[in-house]
DNA sequence: AATATTAGCGGACTTGAGTCCGTTTGTCAA
DNA sequence: TTGACAAACGGACTCAAGTCCGCTAATATT
């Protein structure tokens, strides 16, 4: 369901052992979350199933989140590419920043729902764990805020527009808990987020 | 530091040694957060210090984020009440009804600043508690949506709007995980999140 | 190849949330 | 009053996350 394959660079001090037990409990991971279901599965299982002591896991993974981070990642760094890709090429296409910025959070509306257990598991301990666990979210941040400036400079909105905040703000209801709340409780669908999110953003662009 | 008095109305089943232990548990969970903090209390504290067994807290409050909601009751109570003489002040006054729901954003902005640790704990497991737990969110989510409505109606924003969603991505940003990351990580002040809302929402009249 | 170093390993242990169930006690009706 | 019975009580128990620390073994050095 969820293939891995590069984590394998990086982590380059690591000892034979240690990355031979970092493949495996991915692996391992990766196949019972598949099975039972993200939330099903806890750490123990894993370092049971994996074969090695819970001590083990918890030296390559100190907690769920970063696990499960560490099974996107691969997804992640292809989703980044792509979408970095599309920018560039709407860029040369002179596609306005805002009519991008809608397409930036479309893509990432296709994105979060494929990967929605594990989004919500690497976002359980209320945003900014640990240093790396956001880190995609920062990506997002960037991304967005960039254009909101880029939008900015090209006097497609207003200059006085406080587009630090705003690219939080524009992000906020995708964040995983919220989402997932709003999929499966509210049952909207994708392309009603992704039409509503771009309603707002367009209107920031008739002020 | 938080001061109770009201929830002796409804619970009108209950026992009177029940009745003695909710306020018990709630004066003591009060004076316990107040002294060490939200985060740092755990249910047994709260047990202990009352001089009762951990059942019969899980029996009042089947869980924190339950007992704190309590703790809340009355001033979320105020709350409501106050904004709502306020936005029916406004009514009568003509005031758009953007202008109305930038208000509402702005006090909840300020509520929500005070009982943050409480806020937060509430939420803590993504969103949906059991029932009765988000009925706070459902009556800001209503308010905020009755507004847009009423804004449509008088063609202040566009009839094509998709209300129910703008509604709930307009109070996301004040998701309490997503306030507290703003005010403690990023350090935005008040008055830059009300401000940042505020211009979210007028956006939406020019369009 | 022998050895020192030190990352890595395992699983018992701690901590906190929440449940279970046998015992106690308030309440209401007789 | 008294007695039955449901509600309430207490605290031991379960379950999962995460920590600790003594032992093991991979690697680097000679």
């Amino acid at each position: 369901m969820i293939e891995l394959n590069l984590p394998i660079n990086e982590h380059k001090g690591e000892r034979a052992d240690a990355a031979a037990n970092r493949l495996l409990l991915l692996e391992t991971a990766e196949r019972l979350f598949a099975q039972y279901g993200v939330a099903a599965v806890n750490m123990a299982d894993i370092a049971e199933a994996a074969g090695v002591g819970k001590g083990t896991l918890y030296r390559r993974f100190p907690n769920k989140a970063t696990l499960c981070l560490a099974l996107m990642d691969t997804q992640m760094r292809t989703f980044q590419d792509e979408i970095l890709a599309r920018l560039r090429q709407m860029q040369m296409q002179r596609v306005p920043y805002l009519q991008q910025l809608g397409h930036f959070l479309e893509a990432f509306v296709l994105f979060a729902d494929i990967h929605l257990p594990l989004l919500c598991e690497v976002q359980r301990e209320g945003w900014l764990g640990d240093e790396g666990v956001d880190r995609p979210y920062i990506w997002r941040y960037l991304t967005v805020k960039g254009l909101l400036d880029a939008a900015a400079r090209q006097q497609e909105i207003s200059p006085d527009l406080d587009t630090a905040y705003l690219a939080e703000a524009l992000l906020a209801p995708l964040h995983p808990a919220l989402f997932h709340f709003q999929r499966s409780q509210r049952g909207y669908e994708l392309d009603r987020i992704s039409t509503g999110l771009r309603s707002l953003v367009e209107s920031l662009g008739n002020s």
